[in-house]
DNA sequence: CCGTATCCCTTGGGATACTG
DNA sequence: CAGTATCCCAAGGGATACGG
């Protein structure tokens, strides 16, 4: 059912669908979390906070939700003492990794030339 | 210089280089703004306005004024009465509407596989 | 280990009015 | 026509503490 996600989007204040994909990877973590599950494939909770160090628990349960509302990631509980939770992307998510890959690339690109960043380990860490 | 742009966009706060490019188009109206310069080319301010009913002047100014701080359009002021002035995409906002139109469809496949919503009309429109 | 529950605070965006 | 100048608001994010 995509009621949710027509409301925590407001779909209707939404003027061409380039803006629809940008609501939802438009979080403040969800790039990162897509990056990670989308190079590196699936992740635990923890791992995912290893990986993201200042991000807080909160927000991490936050942005994770709301890209498994959105369809983007999936999350697999495992009845088990101490719990244990998978995220991994969606077919929606995978497909989304090109543009992730092509924003990468353009900011890097834009770094070095603009802002005379020097990206290479920035590029190798991730 | 690159100063200006740094500090607003907070750059030691981004993890990667794709987060860079999404502070730069991530303005509420930032998308719409470089769709319109990227398809139909230098527009005045107020054919912006007209393109873009329900955003303010204030805002609209607002959101120029950084797309011109961060290299992606450029702004061009006649010195005559009444005032015209001119924007334009630069090099590089140019080099980001392959990004927009890989959005745009990615975000239409999505908005009618899982929001159910025919955006044909609006695909028109835009 | 993987979360919720509170409380707090900044910031982006907006309504409205005025000006060279 | 193309902007500033004020004032205002809600939402997203964060610090911290607690729970199954």
């Amino acid at each position: 059912m995509a009621k949710d996600i027509r409301s925590r989007i407001e779909i209707d204040q939404i003027n061409c669908e380039k803006e629809l994909t940008l609501a939802l990877i438009g979080g403040k973590w969800k790039l990162i979390i897509l990056w990670h599950l989308g190079i590196e494939g699936t992740k635990r909770f923890n791992e995912l906070q290893k990986l993201i160090p200042t991000i807080t628990q909160k927000i991490l349960t936050n942005q994770l939700r709301e890209l498994e509302e959105d369809k983007l990631i999936d999350r697999t509980v495992y009845p088990v003492v101490p719990p244990k939770v998978e995220y991994k992307l969606t077919a929606y998510g995978e497909s989304l990794v090109p543009i992730l890959k092509l924003m990468y690339e353009w900011g890097m690109n834009y770094g070095q030339q603009v802002l005379g960043r020097d990206t290479a380990q920035v590029a190798e860490s991730m």
